[in-house]
RNA sequence: GUGGCCGUAGCUCAACUGGUUAGAGCAUCGGGUUGUGAUCCCGAAGGCUGGGGGUUCGAGUCCCCUCGGUCACCCCA
């Protein structure tokens, strides 16, 4: 087998019928549960100047070495978005919509890294954000949002895990505690994690790396640094989670990989995952990135869900499975004319879904066809139907009972045969 | 960017330590039914075994290169 002149590169992929009918499915379940929480959905450019996303951190993978940059014909340099949240705040920035903005959004996010399963390069995300609020109980609100997503699309087995990374004058103790942790022991530190010290060391409380557990088992805590607001903040919000009987685990060394989280972070975690990427969603508060992008120091909180993790997570878990709908009515054709055209438009008119098969096939093709569609009705019409004015309506299933109708009555029959 | 595994029909896979003409299931098309579906029977079509080089009397099988896929590290959804 020779392969084709062209694949889709690297990290993308076509999707096909149950699976795009399964995505639409699940971006419908959440626009549902959004728009119940008073969200307004918003449609960002897919992408932007660069340095929108370039604010994002200096140590943000993501924005220094995952990014598609691309150069239009002026010369302006722009970004295919790694991530809606930098997007939706330069759009709050741009617009001032009233605050508290809620905002949810759906589509697909770009990052160039090496693709495995649950990690493409294009990837479709659904979120929401909120922008304007102090208040922990808007973090307790996102984070239920997203928890009775889960729960309506079916899955169980999705953890919720929290953590608080205080506020950004919390931070330079914090880390200065961190380094003094991991530069003491520093040999028995991966050499990775070495650098990433340097780097970020914040990020090395994330290594899976097995060499380095014991070292970051024995780190000093975040939430020991945390100002007594971002505490009892973070407090608030396992009251919350709890008053609404949302279960948490309180993970002290969570602190996700972009730069911009304050406070509140959290990750929903798939155990019915054993593929790497077990993480079907996160978010946080990031307090300061509205004025980072130039707008007021107005804060914000919100998440993105990774929609085909979430949907993998759904096949181990063997929940949401919409099936493709069938064709209420296959039309076949075994005359030369054109009956079969107006006939299937004829019941399209009247608002059913009706498919038919082309190029001359024969009847037993076709019934072959309608057979397969899983449509109830066949409308045959054939040389003698066309001479009698007539169709003939078989019902598929069972026996497969036929009747001659009057063309006229064709419709109505066939909504009788559907029950309608 | 680094590493492991894998490339055989449209799809899923066979082919003993290298040995004649590379097989099967599903799908497709045709026939059994000159206008009738799932089932059943018969048949057809479909392949430069990803590509290139090498070893050998002989390579799908062994070696090298290359391209592609996949999983993992890193990082994240």
């Amino acid at each position: 087998m020779s392969r084709p002149l062209f694949q889709a590169t690297p990290g993308t992929r076509d999707l096909f019928s149950p699976h795009t009918d399964r995505m639409w499915e699940l971006v419908e379940v959440f626009r549902d549960e959004a728009m119940l929480a008073g969200f307004a959905q918003i449609i960002p450019p897919m992408f932007e100047d660069i340095a929108v996303f370039t604010r994002l951190g200096e140590s943000t993978d993501v924005v220094t070495k995952e990014l598609y940059d691309l150069e239009d014909n002026g010369g302006r340099r722009l970004a295919l978005r790694p991530e809606f949240t930098a997007s939706v705040c330069r759009a709050y920035v741009q617009e001032r919509p009233l605050i508290p903005w809620k905002a949810w959004y759906a589509g697909p996010a770009f990052r160039q890294e090496r693709p495995q399963r649950g990690r493409y390069r294009q990837f479709d995300q659904v979120g929401a954000e909120v922008i304007g609020s102090h208040d922990p109980d808007i973090d307790t609100e996102v984070i239920a949002l997203a928890a009775s997503f889960y729960r309506r699309i079916g899955l169980n087995q999705v953890v919720l895990l929290i953590n608080t990374l205080g506020d950004q004058a919390d931070r330079p103790r914090y880390l200065e505690a961190l380094r003094g942790h991991f530069s003491a022991d520093l040999d028995s530190l991966s050499e990775q994690s070495r650098h990433t010290l340097e780097a970020n060391p914040l990020r090395v409380l994330d290594s899976k790396r097995p060499a380095d557990a014991d070292l970051v088992a024995a780190a000093p805590l975040l939430i020991d640094y945390v100002s007594d607001d971002a505490a009892s903040a973070f407090q608030r919000v396992q009251g919350g989670l709890r008053a609404l009987e949302i279960p948490f685990t309180i993970a002290p060394r969570l602190v996700r990989g972009l730069d911009y989280y304050t406070r509140t972070a959290f990750e929903f975690a798939s155990s019915a995952l054993d593929a790497a990427q077990n993480a079907v969603g996160g978010g946080g508060r990031y307090d300061g990135l509205v004025a980072d992008l130039g707008g007021p120091e107005e804060p914000g909180v919100g998440f993105a869900l990774g929609v085909d993790r979430t949907l993998l997570a759904c096949d181990s878990e063997g929940v949401f499975d919409p099936q493709p709908a069938s064709p209420q009515v296959w039309v076949v054709a075994a005359t030369a004319g054109t009956e079969a055209l107006q006939l299937t438009a004829e019941l399209r008119r009247a608002g059913l879904s009706v498919n038919r098969s082309f190029d001359g096939k024969s009847m037993k093709a076709q019934m072959k066809a309608a057979n397969r569609s899983a449509a109830p009705v066949a409308v045959i019409v054939g040389d003698q139907e066309v001479a009698d004015d007539t169709v003939s309506l078989r019902l598929m299933q069972g026996d497969g009972n036929q009747a001659v109708v009057a063309r006229r009555e064709m419709v109505s029959k066939v909504k009788e045969l559907l029950q309608l």
